[in-house]
DNA sequence: CGGGCAATTGAAATACATCAAGGCGTGTGG
DNA sequence: CCACACGCCTTGATGTATTTCAATTGCCCG
């Protein structure tokens, strides 16, 4: 159990199990927030039974289904919800008035939009579906008074603030003084540390995410974010066919993330 | 009073006054964090007893002077303290192993160096003196203690997380989507409104910036930085002599940040 | 079958970096 | 007081990474 779901497609993810089915654990989101301070109502149940402290109340929320591409949060939303993404792939980025776009961060399921939302209304990210994506809302006042009564509410504040901050500092390091293929080696590796904390697999794993909003995330144009990935694939780096991405050969990704 | 020292020249800052002189004020720190919550022993006497909440606790803190361009804090620096700049400009930035540096943002007095020192013990960044600066170290969890004691913790901590973050994603639209001459433009007229808002003059201010440090505050080469500010300069945009900038046509400065 | 979006590829343009040389101001040591 | 070195700014020539433009292909979906 807790299996990963590696043959699921772009287009066709994983169904949200309705929390009167409970029981059904998907694994996408079981490293979520809302879960680890056992407010989710899609799992408040069953976890909340075994857990010690059963005065934890819960958060009224809601959940919806996105299709690929569209627009769950507009940049300059204001609302007293904070965003988690249940699963599928999402994009968080600003824009300028002349419509550049910079991706600030992809979100996988478990991962709240920004920690912003927990203090404030508005965070200045808009938020696109980039696969499917299912995304619970919650009350804004309701899961900040909910974390406060968690043991360890500090640290967990503390160090997602930080883990965000940093991934943020090293975009800016990124942007301003890497060349287009290290970023890219850099993006591949991250990505797939990051599903290894998930405990997704690391060398082959589904990549829905289109060239252009590569390119958005890395300060590049789709049509060189191409270029370079064909580089990639003919030097034996990568594969990438029908949306799944193969590590071919981590060393020589690592030294290009190098510089 | 309060008076702004629009003739204080670079190398040559208004001295601290120490604490025991009690009374006068410092302008360039008005706005700080550790005087708002009352916990500056270099102000505290003073500013408390005109409080209400007299059980405020004095933190446990330190001053030290700087020389320009010495080095305050470094870049993987473990220690419990939340550092303030009491006055004069400092630089905080990340750097690659190859020694590539990315200056995050220019701190002035009142600053503290990230609202990340009030959580964890290392933010991953460089801080070092651009011209002379005193700087005030906290110990972190008393002030910790002393800001959660604080009416409206929660707002002033959303609050400084919210800019905070606002001005690293704004930094990396910059450095990804905008050309070099409307990064300078922006960086100026940011700069500009922000001392606007401690009450500073906004038309002609003090730049002890090299341009070694601008170009890596926006990902450019210090030739290419020289080059900008020289045609901004010929074209009647912004005088710049001795360290002291003048912004001669705002319209046109902003006409290059938009885009 | 056609229409539209994504990926691919090549040619040309450009914004920026790199390299190199000289000037100016400032501190330092003779 | 002068000579000199050093850091910083300036300017021009050259190189290059990336963008822009444009044309083609494949693919999914109605």
């Amino acid at each position: 159990m807790l299996e990963t779901p590696q043959n699921q497609q772009l287009g066709t993810p994983q169904k949200l199990v309705p929390a009167e089915s409970e029981g059904v654990f998907l694994p996408s989101c079981s490293g979520c927030l809302a879960r680890q301070i056992s407010v989710c109502p899609g799992y408040g149940v069953r976890e909340r039974r075994s857990s010690k402290s059963s005065d934890a109340a819960e958060v009224r929320s809601t959940t919806q289904t996105f299709p690929s591409r569209r627009q769950i949060l507009h940049q300059r939303e204001v609302s007293d919800i904070v965003p988690i993404i249940c699963s599928g792939w999402a994009a968080s980025s600003i824009s300028t008035q002349n419509g550049k776009r910079q991706v600030v961060s992809f979100l996988l399921g478990g991962d709240v939009a920004s920690i912003n939302y927990l203090f404030e209304p508005c965070s200045g990210r808009a938020i696109e579906a980039v696969s499917q994506v299912t995304c619970r809302k919650f009350g804004r006042s309701e899961f900040q008074a909910a974390l406060a009564r968690h043991p360890g509410f500090g640290a967990i504040v503390g160090k997602a603030l930080a883990a965000e901050r940093e991934r943020g500092d090293q975009l800016n390091l990124d942007l301003s003084r890497r060349p287009a293929d290290s970023r890219i080696a850099r993006f591949i590796l991250n990505l797939s540390s990051r599903l290894e904390r998930r405990g997704s697999a690391t060398k082959s794993f589904d990549f829905p995410i289109r060239q252009q909003q590569l390119a958005d995330a890395l300060g590049l144009t789709a049509v060189h974010v191409c270029k370079i990935m064909s580089r990639f694939r003919s030097a034996g780096l990568i594969a990438l066919e029908s949306r799944r991405l193969t590590i071919l050969d981590r060393k020589s990704l690592q030294d290009l993330a190098e510089q």
